[in-house]
DNA sequence: AGAGCGATGGCCT
DNA sequence: GGCCATCGCTCTA
């Protein structure tokens, strides 16, 4: 995972085919990165544009760690810490293809399909929230982390999803014909 | 298939 | 006080 300290839109890359698991009392969850999103430090749509503050502290800190921040009143995402450290810099995961744990997944989502497809659903299937925010992704004995996964097959790239500055910027990448990319 | 909108709370100015 | 890196239900076709 040594590619984390690279540019970010590179790394954002390089996440495409990597295991994220959570391991829970219930079980381990977990799935493969399909869809990610970069966001840089010098970034108008990026949380640590303006700035560190309390919210976004984590983003400052070390790559590997996982970055959870709490949007719109009722839903969690979950981003990577990326680049140097003091830098602010994070890719969003968007999506993943459920591997493990696929009835936990059910029982936190209170549905049985649409699992995983979206970023504030991914994180509530793997039961990560709050709690989770500043973990390292990258220590074996984590609940939560990082497993080296398949290489995917094709890359696609398009601009980014759901923001109203820096819109033009092709940061947002996914598995080719993946199904279990977010649409739009 | 697609547009509209409500839910719901922390963060920033 | 207004904004959100969202989701899923409800309506119109």
């Amino acid at each position: 995972m040594k590619f984390l300290l690279d540019d970010t839109v590179l790394a954002a890359r390089k996440l495409l085919g990597v295991v994220l698991v959570h391991d829970t009392p219930s079980g381990r969850i977990s799935g493969m990165i399909v869809e990610t999103e970069a966001y840089r430090a010098d970034d108008a749509a990026s949380h640590s544009y303006r700035g560190q503050t309390e919210r976004n502290a984590v983003m400052f800190g070390p790559a590997g760690h996982l970055y959870v921040y709490f949007t719109y009143g009722m839903h969690f995402c979950v981003n990577v810490v990326t680049g140097q450290t003091g830098h602010g810099e994070a890719v969003l995961i968007r999506a993943l293809e459920p591997l493990e744990g696929i009835e936990c997944m059910v029982q936190n989502r209170g549905r049985s399909n649409n699992l995983t497809n979206g970023p504030a659903k991914l994180a509530q299937a793997l039961g990560l929230d709050k709690r989770q925010n500043g973990v390292n992704l990258l220590q074996d004995d984590s609940a939560v982390k990082l497993e080296t996964g398949a290489t995917p097959s094709g890359i696609t790239t398009t601009t980014r999803v759901g923001i109203s500055e820096n819109v033009d910027h092709p940061w947002r990448f996914y598995i080719t014909n993946n199904p279990y990319i977010s649409k739009r």
